[in-house]
DNA sequence: TGAACATATGAATAGTTGTTCATATGTTAA
DNA sequence: TTAACATATGAACAACTATTCATATGTTCA
């Protein structure tokens, strides 16, 4: 090992790392996510209860769904969306304990 | 309420938090925090150690201060950062754990 | 004090990102 | 099939951000 010590991750870790950060550093895709909390929404009730335009809220969904945040299903003219998993609530749990010092 | 429901946290909140999140949103503050998770550091042996300018890693220092994820103590003329508290370890092991699936 | 060293900072720039607008795709019901 | 509805998508633009460069600030030692 030349720069990098035994506990630093390789480069491509760090920028998946990086990137993942990168999607919860929005303040319109943490509501999302909040809004999913209580379960799974389309985009229209998204769009609704953010008062967003549907345009902007599918663009973000489509963020949080390559980076696997969300699932999504259809349901005829609707699609929902919902948490992918539970490390989503984690690291926004443990971002607000930061925050609240 | 009218458009917000029990969990979402507040505007000033909420900015926040993506605020902190963009913080980890960076490879460059990610590799700092890294190299910090062994110990603290100078400005010069990160710079060097990463391979990056001095003033890059000042600028990108003062970044993390501000956000309170980092330290500071002058001796001399060296200036030794470390970590400010163990969030900043959970949620980078939280942000890990999610990629590696 | 002045030279040498370590770090911080402001301005400039290139690259990135979120929203809007227009429109395309997909689904249902008549 | 066609109209109406729901969602997705591409282009464009404004706002933001990370790095570089030049220089300022702060510290030590001779």
């Amino acid at each position: 090992m030349s720069k990098a010590n035994k506990t630093m991750p390789n480069e491509t870790e760090l920028y998946d790392l990086a990137d993942l950060f990168k999607v919860f550093g929005d303040s319109t895709r943490l509501k999302i996510l909040f809004v999913l909390f209580e379960g799974e929404s389309s985009v229209g009730d998204l769009a609704t209860s953010l008062n967003m335009t549907q345009s902007a809220i599918s663009h973000q969904l489509k963020i949080l769904k390559v980076n696997k945040l969300v699932n999504s299903r259809r349901d005829g003219k609707l699609i929902f969306y919902s948490l992918a998993d539970e490390h989503v609530r984690s690291i926004i749990a443990q971002g607000r304990e930061h925050i609240e010092e």
